[in-house]
DNA sequence: CCCACGACCTGTGGGC
DNA sequence: TGCCCACAGGTCGTGG
């Protein structure tokens, strides 16, 4: 589920829950996702008072009041849950289309206030560690990270640096975070479709004004997305009609073999793979 | 260093 | 209906 704005939303209607709260239970019930848990998970989070939600790339972290943050990345299938504490009341909270598979409740914290947040992955894909906070910067996770695509520092002359050289096609790199840190495979398809650039081209190759355009874009297809609640593809569903609703605005992704959207455009949308992933592309009017 | 590919793990949807 | 294959939002390690 999880790039940028996916990953955003659920640090949204995570954040009243947890921030504040303090962990008077943390339980791991397998010891391991992707990457084994860190020693001594649950006393090292009992107890605790979480001092705050943040998000650094597709990163949730929340700083604990020990000098330690929890870190957790989602991976493709990683999602919370909030139950109790009128957990439904909250703005920003939502609930899942069916009842998430009990099996895959690998980790539950259980806050001062009540409220359970279960964190479920079913491939295991995602992973999460305690690090301590003042080391954050310097951790093999973060270290390499490029700038925020919705920060400062990210912009067409960032992009015309990073790209200067290199062969390899604009889709491989906008999908390396040491690029850019957030992107996935649904914001790059879509981000290339709004600038007109087609995946393969090389991405040393572009100009000033597709450079300026990428920028752009990206920064506009994820403003969108995190306006709309992110994007909920497969068993989600919104709650209160509040959340996850981007992917009704996808103008490429997942659109192969149906006409192109942009006005006047007479291409139909193809699905190609790269470094085996799919990409979908107007061959049109995507140059 | 740069790049492509397979691996990791499970579920689901489409085609036959 | 049932089976099998292809594919899925991400990253990491390997090898050319």
């Amino acid at each position: 589920m999880p790039e940028l704005p996916e990953v955003e939303t659920i640090r949204r209607g995570l954040a009243p829950v947890l921030a504040g709260a303090r962990l008077v239970r943390a339980e791991a019930r397998r010891p391991d996702l992707r990457f084994p848990l860190p020693p001594d998970f649950r006393q090292r989070l009992t107890g605790a008072r979480i001092e705050g939600l943040e998000r650094r790339a597709k990163y949730l972290l929340a700083p604990l009041d020990r000098g330690e943050t929890l870190v957790v990345h989602l991976g493709m299938t990683g999602r919370f849950e909030v139950a109790g504490a009128n957990a439904a009341r909250r703005p920003g909270s939502f609930a899942l289309a069916q009842a998430p598979d009990p099996r895959h409740a690998h980790v539950v914290f259980e806050t001062d206030a009540g409220a359970t947040v279960t964190f479920y992955d079913p491939r295991r894909f995602g992973y999460m560690d305690l690090i301590a906070s003042d080391a954050l910067g310097d951790h093999p996770w973060f270290q390499p990270l490029g700038p925020e695509p919705l920060g400062a520092d990210f912009d067409a002359a960032h992009l015309k640096a990073a790209f200067a050289g290199r062969r390899a096609p604009v889709k491989a790199l906008l999908l390396d975070q040491r690029v850019v840190a957030g992107l996935g495979n649904i914001y790059v398809c879509e981000a290339l479709f709004r600038a007109r650039i087609h995946p393969e081209r090389a991405a040393g190759g572009l100009g000033a004004r597709k450079l300026s355009a990428l920028a752009e874009s990206i920064g506009a297809v994820l403003r969108e997305a995190i306006e709309a609640g992110g994007s909920t593809l497969r068993d989600y569903a919104t709650a209160e009609g509040t959340l996850g609703y981007f992917q009704h605005s996808f103008r490429v992704y997942g659109r192969d073999g149906e006409p192109c959207v942009r006005p006047g455009c007479a291409g139909v949308v193809a699905r190609l793979v790269q470094s085996g992933r799919s990409t979908f592309v107007c061959g049109q009017c995507q140059t």
